[in-house]
RNA sequence: CGGGACGUGGCUCAGUCUGGUAGAGCACCGCGUUCGGGACGCGGGGGCCGGAGGUUCAAAUCCUCUCGUCCCGACCA
């Protein structure tokens, strides 16, 4: 591709606007603009570097047995409202009326368009198993868009849906896409770990998110350095911490009342008695749908919403107001206690062994100390409800957990027979039975693949893109295009990379060679071969690695072939 | 939706507090000199100051409303 005929517009200045460095250097190197807030236009270069992510996806998909379809972005409502998600999707789904003011909606995602599709056309077991995969752009209102590319409202996606007719050949599709995922994000370049994910609103018994490391990631994720468990911390399992019981009985200490003026939060109480965040119990009030229940957490700890969420089965959940928490405690909110609540009372395990601590008092002003359970008041029940801190150890193997952060660039779930259930995806057995078809869904997003790359490949002068998803694997930069040595020399390795079908971009253009240089460390193009008349002199060319600090100089004629063997050591380092 | 900030040539920003009729750098066009890390000189084009209403002799500047964008929280590939 010659620079002269084709579209780079660069920015010298960081646009003011981008907040994290994928988005400014996506800005700032021409392969992005936005439109509106989450909605972007991908200009050539951009579109090149998700072409060459979904290429690599689509060949591991396929590889993996996958079948590529294409569903409609728009989808009808009534499909929606069968799964029952047309009310439980929320505002991230876009709806609006047809002409026929028929409800409808931009796909967020294709769970019920390809159980509609399987429950039409998959009848047998005979048929199974069968994965199907699409690359489309997906519509989601977030409610914060943000990051660019990263965190957009439309962006592209791989998602594949499996379809197989008992759980142990389910448990079989996910393991293939999970090979297939670890080969595709390696094949990207990326430095990424699986991790144990929450399954959040597409519901399902287990799942794994794919997360590149990186420091700006949005996720926190846990791992242990002695064996192979890593989690998300919205996931991460506390193992039960077992306190001695049998102390309860004897050392209870008198309840006691203390008045405690405009103290609230546990590091105000905890400082005013004197006492250690641990020997301090929150009670938390929240609305778990329509029930209102309590939550008693330690002090020093913090509720896992979503652990919580599951273990109530709530469809919503939400910290209660000032108002709800005085109607339920009879104090304004900071002085909530367990006693005399005439709501369901459910526990993390960490207070079950604990004794004499402090609560609040249910009156404004009040705290209550040396509070013990079953004589002072009871749990309903006990469950693990907390964040994981840096002090617990691993939930598998009891040893020391780290924390890190990623960007979630995959996501396998296994599904069960939620969707088949609600939309009859029925098939019959070999026996003649009708069953659900069980299902796996397996996302992809390929527009962040690209960005996270980028926050992952990266430097004070540009990108640094992994060969396999830059939008070209080569630049020439001929330092002046008005000498004829230098046209001529330039032209002549320009063609025989061609000819060796290496994606080569030609910086034709008559700029000052700063700007080159500049540009060409912006985009951050693997390899570049500069020719300039100081090198020609000798009848040499400067070859330089973008990923490396040093450039070295080679005979002309050695250059495509030299260039050849750097292209295929940075794909084969990705093996 | 809650909390914060910001909208001034394509980009980055100054001017706003203290109203007096719009600037700089970069980018762009022309000519010349330059040419291995975002050159220089001369000349030039481009802005209803996000929009609407109000106050005033006079509004980018003050007031009200509105739209948009970004940042912090709940969502997710």
């Amino acid at each position: 591709m010659r620079h002269s005929e084709y579209f780079i517009p660069t920015h010298k200045e960081i646009p003011s606007d981008a907040e994290i460095i994928s988005h400014q250097l996506m800005l700032r190197a021409g392969m992005i603009r936005k439109l509106t807030s989450g909605v972007y236009t991908y200009l050539p270069t951009g579109l090149k570097a998700v072409r060459k992510a979904e290429n690599i996806i689509r060949e591991e998909m396929n590889r993996a047995g996958a079948i590529e379809v294409l569903m409609p972005a728009v989808q009808p409502g009534e499909l929606w409202k069968e799964s029952g998600r047309w009310d439980y999707y929320g505002r991230e789904l876009l709806r609006f009326k047809d002409r026929h003011n028929r409800d409808a909606c931009l796909g967020p995602t294709h769970e019920e368009v390809i159980t509609d599709l399987v429950r039409k056309e998959i009848h047998s077991y005979k048929q199974m198993p069968i994965n199907f995969y699409q690359i489309q752009t997906k519509f989601r209102d977030e409610i914060r868009p943000r990051f660019g590319i990263m965190r957009g409202r439309e962006f592209i996606m791989k998602d594949a849906y499996s379809f197989d007719t008992d759980e142990e050949a389910a448990d079989r599709s996910y393991r293939i896409m999970y090979e297939a995922y670890t080969r595709i994000f390696n094949r990207c370049g990326l430095k990424f770990r699986a991790v144990e994910a929450d399954t959040g609103t597409i519901g399902g018994s287990s799942s794994h998110e794919f997360m590149v490391i990186a420091k700006t990631g949005e996720d926190q994720i846990i791992t242990c350095s002695d064996c192979d468990y890593a989690a998300n911390v919205e996931k991460a399992e506390v193992s039960p911490v077992m306190e001695p019981r049998e102390v309860m009985e004897n050392g209870m200490s008198l309840m006691e009342e203390v008045v405690t003026p405009g103290i609230k939060t546990v590091s105000e109480v905890t400082s005013f008695l004197k006492i250690s965040p641990d020997q301090l119990i929150k009670t938390l009030i929240y609305k778990a749908d329509d029930e209102v229940i309590a939550v008693l957490i330690r002090g020093d700890h913090e509720l896992n919403e979503h652990k919580f969420q599951s273990f109530v089965g709530a469809g919503e959940i939400e910290l209660a107001g000032p108002d709800l928490v005085f109607e339920i405690t009879g104090a304004p909110t900071g002085f909530a206690g367990p006693q005399g609540l005439k709501i369901k009372i459910i526990a993390d395990q960490s207070i079950r062994g604990m004794k004499n601590f402090v609560t609040g008092g249910n009156k404004k002003d009040l705290h209550l100390k040396n509070m013990n359970i079953g004589r002072d008041f009871t749990v309903d029940r006990f469950a693990d409800l907390r964040l994981i801190t840096s002090t617990d150890l691993c939930p598998k193997c009891g040893g020391k957990i780290s924390f890190g952060r990623g960007i979630e660039v995959g996501h396998i779930f296994k599904l069960g027979t939620k969707y088949s259930q609600a939309l009859n995806a029925l098939f019959l057995d070999e026996h003649g039975k009708e069953k659900p078809v069980i299902m796996g869904c397996y996302g992809i997003g390929v527009s962040r693949i690209v960005a996270a790359a980028i926050e992952q490949n990266h430097d004070k002068d540009g990108i640094i893109f992994p060969i396999p998803i830059s939008p070209f694997e080569v630049t020439i930069l001929p330092l002046r295009v008005d000498e004829k040595i230098i046209i001529d020399t330039t032209e002549r390795i320009y063609q025989e990379l061609l000819d060796q079908k290496i994606d080569v971009l030609l910086d034709d253009r008559a700029e000052r060679p700063g700007i080159k240089f500049k540009d060409a460390d912006l985009l951050g193009t693997p390899v570049r071969l500069t020719i300039g008349p100081k090198g020609l002199k000798n009848g040499e060319v400067e070859i330089k690695l973008r990923s490396e600090p040093k450039s070295f100089t080679c005979p002309i004629n050695d250059a495509a072939t030299i260039i050849r063997k750097k292209i295929t050591g940075l794909y084969d380092s990705l093996k």
